[in-house]
Order: structure tokens, then C-alpha cells, then sequence
RNA sequence: GGAGCAGUACUCAAGAGGCCGAAGAGGCGCCCCUGCUAAGGGUGUAGACUGGGAAACUGGUGCGAGAGUUCGAAUCUCUCCUGCUCCGCCA
């Protein structure tokens, strides 16, 4: 959501910005919101006038009351009320302008970084740079289910009688492998100087509304019946939501969190869920990081934030590249983005593992997260990025760290999380 | 889940239908006094969101949220949310 002060001083600006993301339907919505901004305003100077009005004169009856001049404060009641028709009358145009503004911002897409490569979608988005040997071995590297299961670490059959299609049960040295990861996870990006937090895995619908439109709500998230109450799809939500009409102390910042949660997605449409596999499941858990900082840190920030990332992956001998999202592929939310993608062996390319994105302030306005400053209070800008999500960081993981002989070799950082376990070794009945 | 109490600006806090955008204090600015240490006194200032205006300034909204009563609501009524205390239940 961006600045509707942009759309009066810079309407160009913006149309340019939706240019540039190939969405030209919603040019006309940008001389739409300023005729109904311009019309707003004018009806709020009307209204103000006239409540300035009612105050004055109830005012006025007031001091009649008091000074026991009953008759004439009588007769004033006549004017307020006639007033008080004019008010009522025009409120809930003014109130259905408000929100035809309102919902008309949310459509117009933020103001993307200059550095975003222009592309109409997903196929257009730039590789970055690469990290690591994307290696491929000269022995199968076997679909990651079937290491699970060989591994006797997954049970989907089960898990499908019990919860679903999209559902697991993780077993053994996998489940430890996969709380093994996590666990690390926390503490590399403690080390790095984020607060480990544990968030609500449940969060009510006014939080889900500011961070998602609601067809996204529709498509994602899980509502516990006759609660209002909805599963989180990614602890942002209550990470982000947690700030939500804050005002915060500018000696505050930056907040950098880190927190764990299992995440809920209903993945309606879109791509589906996998018969066999783990890549997209309805159930997943994820470390991730959370920054608020002041504006003009935010891209400082967004460097930082992917390369913890791509640090993480590389210390587990998994090779990765940056790929950035061009402007076509940019959610409206978002100025600058980019997936961490890890090398798939198997399948001999790159599949995305996380996404890096700072969201300048327009989060902030649409929650209201506000810093005071010293020259005044201002929208702080919001970043996220996931350090681990895994089932799928586990998939990168075992694909990586195949042996030949069909065994999980742990990488020493790894170790101590796994009781210092070297190799994880197929166990033959 | 039941009972009682509460929610006022960055923080604490007064206010109990009109004189309340809301005393007072901390805070912040300036000045003074003092020296044995995070002290005291004076004085000024601000306070959230937003409309108009080049500005000075001037309107509106806003006292947990929403609705209602009233000419007029921080103040009265209803619903909800949150916190505290007690009871119940339970990892």
C-alpha cells in the first residue's frame, strides 16, 4: 500500500511503477482513486464544517442550560437536530468514499526498487549469483521420498489415512534429521544476532486482514471452527501482526526476530499437492527472520538478510543460487525480492527453498507500525526472509548429502544436533 | 468456564453528562541553586490520526474496539477484546 500522497503529488510516478509490472488494467484506477479522493475531500470539508457547527451551537446549549435559560437552549435543539439530518445524510457516502479509496490503494502495487529486473513473470526472473559447485554425482540420486523411505523415516500411507492427502509422518533419524536442521537453524541466526521468538500458531481474522487480501485468506489459511481464529500459514503473520498499531521507540530499532513455527497452508489450486513427494504438503515448520528498521537501512538490510541464507545452505554443503523476482512476479506488497533456491542433484536444477523480500513501509501503513522519531513519527520498513522451511530444506538436504551407498552423510555443524551422529546409514533388515 | 475489578497520550495518573484534547507527574527544552551524586527549585513545551491553508493558523475524529441513548458522551447502556484477583479445569 503505498502513500496516496504519491498519487496527488506524482501520479505518473505511480503509473509508471504500474507499467513496469505489466499490469496495465490497473492504470485507470490510479486517476480513479484521485477523482475519488478529490471528491472525498471535499465532502469531509462539508461534514467537518457541519460538525463544527453542532459542536459549537451544543456548545452554546450548554452554557444556556447552565445559566437556567431553558427556552432558548430548547430551541437551539431544533437547529442541531436539522444539522444533525444534514450529517447523517451525507456519512455514509463519506464512509463508502473512505473505503472505495482504501480498497482501490491495496490494488495498486508498491513502488518498486530501480535495481528490480523488468519481466513480465516468473520465467523472466534473473539468477543472481550461484554458491557452491552445483555438483551431480556420477551414481542416482533417488526421488527424496524414496531416501525417506528406504531410510524407513516417512510414512505417507499412514498419514493419509489418518489427516490426508498432503500430510507425513517423519520417522527416526529423518524426523531427527528434520528438528535436527531447525534447531541449528535457531541458533546460526541467534548467532547473528536475532532474538528467538515463538509466536501464536493461531491468530485472529482483523491480523489475517492486515496481512493478506482476503481471496489470499481464502486460498491459504485454515479457520478453527466457531473460534475466529485461523492457523498461521508462516509465523510472519503473528510476527508481523504482533506490531500491528504499534508506536515504537526509534531507539528500538532495528527489531531483527527470528522465530519458529510450524506453518498451515490449504494450497487450494495453484500447483496442488504431491502424491508422494514433500515439496508442497499442508504442514510444515519454518525458522525465519523478521526485520524493522528505518527506512533508509531496509536495502542494508534485504543484502543481509538473503546472504544469512545462502550462509546457512552452504554450511550444510547444499548448493544454492539467488534468483531474483522481476517486476512482473513482485507481489504488489513488495520492492525488492528474491528466492533462495538450493540445487537439486536429481533433478539436476535449482528449486526454491526461500524468499527474501523487504516491503519498504507499505506493511507498515496498511498495520500501522510507526516509529517516533525526533523530527516525527514515521512508517518503519518490514522485511522478512526464511532461513529453513523444511520438509523442503530437508529434500535439498538429503539430496545433497546422498551417498553412493544409499547412507546421509551430516556435515560436522550439524553433528551436535544429531547427537553426534557422522552418517545416517540405510538400515538392512 | 464462573465471579469481581480495571483499560485515559511515550509512561504513570485525575476525571463520574456540557466550562475536557482531557488536571497533575514523569519525559523533553531552557534557567537557577547546590557539590558528594543519578538531588532540589523555577519556567517553557509537546502529545495520536486527519481535512483546509504557501504559512501563520484553523476544522474534524480520537479516552481498549464497535454499536446505542442524548442537542451534547472519557463520563450513561449493550456487545466484544485485553489485563489483574479469586474459584474451577488441565498439559
Amino acid at each position: 500500500m503505498i502513500d496516496i500522497n504519491l498519487i496527488r503529488n506524482n501520479k505518473e510516478l505511480v503509473k509508471e511503477n504500474i507499467k513496469k509490472k505489466f499490469q496495465y488494467e490497473k492504470l485507470q484506477l490510479v486517476d480513479k482513486v484521485e477523482e475519488l479522493d478529490i471528491s472525498y475531500r471535499t465532502l469531509k470539508t462539508a461534514l467537518d464544517d457541519l460538525r463544527s457547527k453542532r459542536n459549537k451551537i451544543s456548545n452554546e446549549i450548554g452554557i444556556l442550560m447552565r445559566e437556567g435559560k431553558k427556552e432558548e437552549g430548547l430551541s437551539k435543539r431544533e437547529e442541531v437536530n436539522f444539522i444533525n439530518q444534514e450529517i447523517k445524510n451525507n456519512e455514509d457516502k463519506e464512509i463508502e468514499l473512505q473505503n472505495q479509496i482504501k480498497d482501490i490503494m491495496m490494488l495498486i502495487p508498491n513502488i518498486i526498487d530501480d535495481s528490480v529486473p523488468i519481466g513480465k513473470d516468473d520465467s523472466e526472473n534473473v539468477e543472481i549469483e550461484k554458491f557452491g559447485e552445483p555438483f551431480v554425482p556420477d551414481y542416482e540420486i533417488p526421488y527424496h521420498a524414496d531416501i525417506c523411505e528406504a531410510l524407513n523415516g516417512l510414512d505417507k500411507e499412514s498419514a493419509g489415512r489418518t489427516s490426508g492427502n498432503g500430510f507425513y509422518y517423519l520417522m527416526g533419524d529423518v524426523a531427527r534429521l528434520h528438528s535436527a536442521m531447525l534447531s541449528y537453524a535457531r541458533d546460526f541466526m541467534i548467532n547473528k544476532g536475532f532474538t528467538y521468538c515463538i509466536p501464536p500458531f493461531m491468530i485472529r481474522s482483523d491480523v489475517v486482514n492486515g496481512v493478506m487480501s482476503f481471496a489470499e485468506m481464502d486460498a491459504m489459511m485454515y479457520k478453527i471452527e466457531n473460534e475466529d481464529l485461523y492457523l498461521i500459514g508462516t509465523s510472519e503473520h503473528s510476527m508481523i501482526g504482533r506490531f500491528k498499531g504499534q508506536l515504537i521507540k526509534e531507539e528500538e530499532l532495528p527489531i531483527a526476530l527470528t522465530s519458529y513455527s510450524p506453518c498451515f497452508r490449504k494450497e487450494v489450486g495453484a500447483h496442488g499437492i504431491e502424491e508422494r513427494g514433500l515439496y508442497r504438503v499442508h504442514q510444515f515448520e519454518k525458522q525465519e527472520m523478521i526485520v524493522l528498521c528505518k527506512p533508509e537501512e531496509a536495502m542494508d538490510w534485504y543484502n543481509k538478510m538473503w546472504s544469512y541464507t545462502v550462509e546457512f545452505f552452504r554450511s550444510l554443503d547444499i548448493p544454492v543460487r539467488t534468483l531474483e523476482c522481476c517486476s512482473g512476479d513482485l507481489a504488489d506488497l513488495k520492492v525488492k525480492s528474491c528466492d533462495v533456491e538450493a540445487w537439486s542433484p536429481r533433478q539436476q536444477k535449482y528449486f526454491e527453498v526461500g524468499s527474501c523480500s523487504t516491503l519498504g513501509d507499505a506493511q507498515a501503513r496498511r498495520l500501522s507500525i510507526r516509529a517516533k522519531g525526533e523530527k516525527g513519527n514515521y512508517l518503519v520498513s518490514t522485511l522478512n526472509n526464511t532461513v529453513l522451511a523444511t520438509p523442503r530444506g530437508l529434500i535439498a538436504f538429503l539430496e545433497n548429502n546422498y551417498q553412493k551407498d544409499g547412507s546421509i552423510k551430516i556435515p560436522k555443524v550439524l553433528q551436535p544436533y544429531m547427537g553426534g551422529l557422522e552418517v545416517i546409514k540405510l538400515n538392512k533388515d
